[in-house]
DNA sequence: GCTGGCACTCGCGTTATTGGAGTGCTAAAT
DNA sequence: ATTTAGCACTCCAATAACGCGAGTGCCAGC
């Protein structure tokens, strides 16, 4: 593994071609056709100079001695950073994502959309987060006595998205005391995020108590239940898983389960593209990169979107590492864009 | 394929026990094993003519020549209903079902729950149907004015689960009017079943419109919108797809492939679920009994499950034909019964 | 530094070969 | 009439042998 700054124009071209040929055929290639389908007229025999170079410096490997070369992980990430030229989204694409993700009602039916057009215009797996609780606004709060002390909370956010959580009161409160406590916190919490609401609320019960009446304090109180840290389970919505199965580097069993175990588990994959959305904009995870045994043998091109400007979710597309980076990427990017102007409030007159 | 009746005790006894074994062993089973195995003493070779009718009739068949027998649908189907000895269920399940199905706050978590322990305890794949609409019982229901006319419904069941839709008014509402038409649904309607208040909403508009104020009319109107018949999505909750990935008889990429493509289109396996729902009890489709390609080599052992005595959902275990039936059937029977009791809305007082 | 040539290696698909498991049939035993 | 033992036969599955083609590495010459 050497420094691949020693790395000529030549032989980068080369790498670059197999890269493509090999992403475009699955198969091997050998010195030969390298050296038809690159336009540097060069003999096989020079091409395989340059080859072993490349070998050595851990960009392509053999699978066996009479076989052509296959790029590495290292190879793959040298050609999706440096090499590769990025060809435009087809049309009849764009006019799909655009007609799926005009603004609709419903924002959780738009992930489920944005997931399913991933999948289906790539061939490949979709992956969409739901936008993160903790950055989207509260819009309006409302609880419903249950029996005793259960207590239904609803909320709805910023995206008109409703949430609802059952809570615990210390006490028993009558329809006309949980009315009168939840239009105590939509006058002051609406609008803020639900980890400012968060905040707000401790705040208040550790400094603020003397100056509040009875009726403030059973509020907050609820409140501080109701939007209690463990409430916000992360979540995503994966589609196309199925389109997977197609692949040869997938078609041994044992991966394949524990490929699919790992997206029925959920875990490992939310804490994955967590990771996606410190970063913003296209973000890609190569084969071991990811660091999850379940995806060594996947890529993952996620992207960020944000809605006004904040970010507040992750979505991409999972496939066999020899996928076709340079369609895909710019495709993962504009759709992670259309998503969050689909998402944005627009029109929304306050409650 | 003759007439089974002319099956006299002894044949019977050893098509049992040649099921029971390939179920087991998964291997054709030839007549020296079955004739250790079945307590009748007989030799091979009287079990080969007895199998050589057993072909017949169509309820064995041999892979080739020389290979023992493997049972057929049809005998699957005669082992399950007259030949076959349930196992009581072992009790280290029977526990983890009674701590798993314990009554719990949310009703939406059980269904989950219900799967996971279905899937968990067979190792194969476990599927609950969550309740369906219109048999449930409207326990309350709210308006929230999102913009314009566009108003957020959101509606709590018998069953605590909370839903939400967004309608298109005619008109805009203020929140006060708002407020006054839920009110107002809420005393006539709360507590009947979602049908009988979409029957009672079309009754009420066809014939005592003449009768009502313009704020009950509005209201009513409303109603019709939120109780739509395309609301009621039917869904179903579906776990340990993965277990199924391990059985040999899915081992190849193209059946596993269309069955989990059928697990994700979700509208045949709907529509499979729903037949059985209309059968009290345990209800078992083998094979190609199902009619749905994908489930060729599978089969589905399924329970649907009542809250106050009425039928309203379905349960059941995905598993390859060759499954331990008489473990799989009383385990389904009884897993059906505790969700229906956990689901029971026990001490809710009304609202 | 590039190229042509050549020997070598390796994997893959085809074909033979063998062993074992299990059947169907027939003739004898019960 | 039913059951059993014996035997020839069939077929699969595993193994080995073989040839072919693709591709490499290296060397000598340009």
């Amino acid at each position: 593994m050497g420094n691949t700054q020693f790395l000529n124009e030549r032989s980068l071209q080369l790498l670059k071609s197999l890269v493509e040929r090999y992403i475009s055929d699955g198969q091997p290639v050998g010195s030969r056709v390298l050296s038809k389908d690159s336009d540097l007229n060069l003999s096989p025999a020079t091409i395989r100079n340059v080859m072993a170079d490349l070998e050595d410096l851990g960009l392509v490997h053999s699978p066996h001695t009479s076989a052509g070369r296959v790029p590495t992980v290292t190879g793959y990430r040298l050609f999706v950073d440096t090499l590769l030229t990025v060809k435009p989204i087809e049309s009849k694409d764009l006019t799909r994502l655009h007609q799926g993700l005009s603004v609709s009602d419903d924002s959780s039916d738009m992930i489920g959309v944005a997931s399913r057009l991933l999948s289906e215009l790539t061939q490949m797996a979709g992956v969409v987060t739901l936008p993160k609780r903790e950055l989207v606004c509260l819009r309006h709060i409302e609880f419903l006595s249950l029996s005793h002390t259960r207590v239904l909370v609803i909320f709805v956010t910023n995206e008109q998205e409703v949430h609802n959580k059952i809570i615990h009161t210390s006490k028993v409160f009558s329809a006309a005391e949980l009315q009168q406590a939840a239009n105590y916190l939509n006058a002051i919490y609406s609008g803020l995020s639900l980890d400012a609401v968060r905040k707000a609320v401790l705040k208040e019960l550790q400094e603020d108590q003397e100056q509040m009446n009875q009726g403030m304090l059973d509020a907050v109180r609820m409140a501080q239940l109701a939007f209690d840290q463990g409430n916000d389970k992360d979540d995503y919505v994966l589609t196309g898983e199925t389109n997977l199965m197609g692949f040869s580097e997938l078609s041994d069993m044992d991966r394949l389960k524990s490929l699919f175990e790992a997206f029925s588990q959920k875990q490992g994959v939310i804490h994955l593209l967590d990771q996606c959305m410190k970063a913003q904009g296209v973000q890609i995870f190569i084969g071991e990169e990811s660091g999850y045994r379940a995806f060594d043998h996947c890529s993952l091109v996620t992207s960020s979107y944000s809605v006004s400007d904040e970010v507040v979710g992750v979505l991409g597309v999972i496939g066999p590492t020899r996928m076709a980076y340079e369609k895909i990427i710019p495709f993962v990017d504009i759709t992670a864009k259309l998503l969050g102007a689909a998402l944005n409030p627009k029109a929304t007159t306050p409650l």
